[in-house]
DNA sequence: CAACTTTCTCCACTGAGTGGACAAAGAGAG
DNA sequence: CTCTCTTTGTCCACTCAGTGGAGAAAGTTG
């Protein structure tokens, strides 16, 4: 089954491997100057992984004015499955060594199904990129769950919106299954990795990157890790106090964030509106659809409209609030914004920055960037291969 | 001038240095149970620290069984200084190379006088301690101050309660007049590392250390480093809002945590309390001394005053609900109250402990202790002294 | 073809670290 | 007191990671 059955024998191949990995094919003189080793002892261990098959030597790169140098690269056949199971669908991708995006593909699915049936969503998904021929087995498989993880188990706990899975062997079950290595993890904390490998956070070592989807969601990078918590609940902001006394939440507190603004609140707004005859545009498409998301105010606020504009605007300074504190807290260098309700753009966008422009101390926003995530739906699955790949090229 | 002229040449002789500082005086065989060395290995290196006078040999210990073993301890001569300086008062203290205190001294003062000013005190308090004894000279000292540092280069920067300090080299000039190695840090960062050291937090890898004095600040510590975030104010949390349309604050916004409870918020309400004849026991106090302060707001409360303890619980709600926020995103092990203002006791920590409780979820708070610093006026200059250390205790 | 670059390989040498043998020094049993 | 066992510390030969220099291989430029 498995095929990427050897591992990196030391620090130093480890650290070869990810180099390849982020930086793509290289010489060995390239390499050399990359990493703090004697050219010999760098010559003995691209040979030791180039015997193991992790790595090969392809041909010869143009020259620059001498010898020619050979390539080096990862292994062309290697293989990683990223999958990122948010509340209302998946998104399964496979990569090459590299981290590139070969194929992806998306389904709607209810995670309150439970984790028996959604696993099998996620497989036959896998068997239909792999019988596209965009590979033959896996070498491993990340993947992203919407709830807090036990991370080294690999295993969800207490999912408030994932009923059913609280507990579930995910690691071993999916390990089981596709008969390779995998690691789980927080759907945000993924998106995080994703938009740091290939996204806006390249080079950044302390951000943020805040999840707006379904419900609310935060991934912390300290010093380019991803910082999980004590039980592996970090990041978890959607229950933080927006508004007090405010509306009523699942979690039995009032004026949660997540109450106020996510895309299950912006639909319920826009609904209430459209039957408060606030907005014919709203009312006009909960005729024509019998319910509203907020893909609907997203398209409502395109055309122009008056009150799903206002909507976002209030979500916005609502979720702005809250960054403003956590941006005083933890004085990020970079604060990326993503998750399905980036499609509301630049007026959501705009409100977020107003209010923590406003509301923290120059000292912490004087130099930060808050920006949307550059990746959309692929950054989840992009950190998926990136929390797997940074295991298998760890020293074993 | 400076005496500890050697410092340990490699990891291992940085390693063995801080297991002695933190476990005190052990043998041999005791430290080759704590580091993944040989014993000969280890041998070689504890000679060549030997040799530097970083350590010392003295006397054989009790026989446990067998042959009796050297006891192997730092230095008995080394000598750090810790120096704490908050908004309204100075602390010194000398300690061992244990980081054990021998000494420590306390003086009013305003910050607002300026560095120059400040320093002189500082180092007339360094005098004192000197000529009692306690030391001839320091082989290194830390020093906190109440406001962010650029902590590489050990300048303050913008600090909003320090005006006249922005910018200027605390490091090199203290470690001018001092000649000696020095290190700064935020005021509050110490006091985390203090309770970390020798405190309440032992052992606990992230946690919270919530400082409320003259102002208010946090402490946070990830994988048991410091973590200081991209420009120095992480932990900045005095300017979050905490009213919405509150009390205008020093800072220009409004409602800041900081502007309804500090030290200099409780006094002014307590005053307030006093003049419109809420309080009798107040308005005797304020009567009695021309003004009041968070000492008198204890001590009425103790007494058993209304006023004042509706003053603490407020302000304790309202410091629990901004902690409430960062447990949820921050997931700590541990959560420290600390500062002059936990003079207030029980009272105050109740009112925190409540919202945290209340308003996090159960995963964030299920196993979260909530307590007060143990090591009070102390942490601060025990946390300095870890500081250099720290730094001194490192391969060179 | 000569002169110069760049890349890669080979090899002798250094020095960190290991593990086992053994010496030193004590405790406890008979 | 002697013998055995335990604990601590020292010594030494050996392994192996890593270095740096010499030089071969394979180009470009003039």
């Amino acid at each position: 089954m498995r095929r990427m059955t050897a591992r990196p024998a030391n620090a130093h191949q480890a650290r070869l491997l990810r180099l390849l990995r982020d930086g793509g094919p290289n010489s060995r003189a390239q390499l050399g100057d990359q990493i703090d080793l004697s050219r010999s002892k760098l010559a003995v261990e691209v040979e030791r992984l180039l015997e193991t098959g992790l790595v090969v030597a392809d041909g010869l790169a143009a020259s620059r004015g001498g010898r020619r140098s050979h390539n080096i690269r990862l292994a062309p056949a290697l293989r990683f499955l990223g999958v990122d199971i948010g509340a209302t669908s998946i998104d399964v991708a496979v990569t090459n060594a590299e981290l590139e995006v070969l194929g992806h593909i998306n389904q709607p699915m209810d995670v309150r199904e439970g984790p028996v049936a959604v696993f099998e969503q996620v497989l036959s998904m896998a068997a239909k990129l792999r019988s596209s021929g965009l590979a033959e087995e896996f070498d491993g498989a990340g993947i992203g769950v919407p709830g807090p993880v036990r991370f080294p188990e690999g295993v969800p706990v207490a999912p408030p919106i994932m009923p059913g899975w609280d507990g579930f062997p995910v690691r071993e079950a999916l390990s089981q299954d596709l008969g390779c290595p995998v690691m789980v993890d927080n759907d945000v904390n993924l998106m995080a990795m994703g938009e740091q490998h290939a996204g806006v956070a390249r080079s950044v070592g302390d951000f943020l990157c805040v999840k707006i989807g379904t419900g609310i969601g935060c991934g912390i990078v300290v010093g380019g890790e991803v910082y999980r918590g004590t039980t592996g609940s970090a990041g978890d902001i959607g229950h933080i106090q927006a508004v007090p006394d405010g509306r009523p939440c699942a979690c039995g507190n009032r004026g949660c964030l997540e109450a106020h603004f996510s895309g299950a609140a912006l639909a319920r707004d826009a609904t209430e509106a459209a039957q408060q005859g606030l907005s014919a545009e709203l009312a006009a498409r909960l005729e024509a659809a019998g319910t509203l998301s907020a893909v609907d105010v997203a398209a409502a606020a395109a055309a122009g409209d008056a009150t799903a504009l206002a909507l976002i605007r209030e979500g916005g300074n609502r979720t702005g609030q809250v960054i403003a504190g956590l941006v005083s807290f933890f004085n990020p260098g970079l604060v990326v914004i993503g998750g399905g309700v980036t499609g509301l753009g630049h007026t959501l966008l705009a409100a977020i920055r107003t209010q923590v422009y406003r509301q923290s101390l120059p000292l912490a926003t004087g130099n930060l960037p808050i920006v949307l995530g550059e990746l959309g739906p692929t950054a989840g699955v992009i950190g998926a291969a990136r929390l797997i790949s940074d295991h298998l090229f760890s020293p074993a």
